[in-house]
DNA sequence: TTATTTTATGCGCTATATCTAATATTGACA
DNA sequence: TGTCAATATTAGATATAGCGCATAAAATAA
């Protein structure tokens, strides 16, 4: 993944979420585990669910030793240089 | 704020968006109507509700020109450097 | 192919997010 | 100090997340 990835849509932080999963080499289930949650779970955060928990989110995120990042919005990369307010 | 501010937690989330919101100088309705929530859902999150469903943040976010970015973890700006996997 | 693992989907259940609406509390400012 | 806007809180209603459990579908391996 790049250094920060960026993560619009529900659908975008699945895709993101799988693929660092399996950089890793783990299963759902091996996900569920480690993030306290079921592998039915994992699956449908991971197709991009939108009504998700925050801290479920989160949960996988960690276990995944991933983690927010919140920046204005921008097309690119550049624009997250300027500082609009 | 940062170019990316690291948002770990329900409560910095909140923290985050309470701080932009004020930036814009837009009082909780009014960023709720341009989310499409209500006030009372605006006040929740900003107090860091962990539960909140991930639509709604995404709501809010994009209300407030925000979106999100999701970053190896890391005790410092330094490590986002690094590519681990 | 067949066998095995992995992922997706189904039902019933409990917990809870957000809603409508009202109200209490806080904060800002004259 | 008082008045008004802003924020927090409450109560009831609706919708749905994630659970347990089961199983179907899909992918992978042998």
């Amino acid at each position: 993944m790049n250094m920060t990835d960026l993560a619009r849509t529900p659908k975008q932080i699945g895709s993101l979420i799988r693929r660092t999963r399996k950089n890793l080499g783990w299963s759902q289930t091996q996900l569920g585990e480690k993030a306290g949650l079921r592998q039915e779970t994992v699956s449908l955060i991971e197709t991009g669910k939108p009504a998700t928990k925050l801290e479920t989110l989160l949960a996988i995120l960690a276990a995944l030793n991933l983690e927010f990042r919140i920046a204005r919005r921008s097309k690119g990369q550049a624009s997250d240089i300027e500082e609009l307010f």
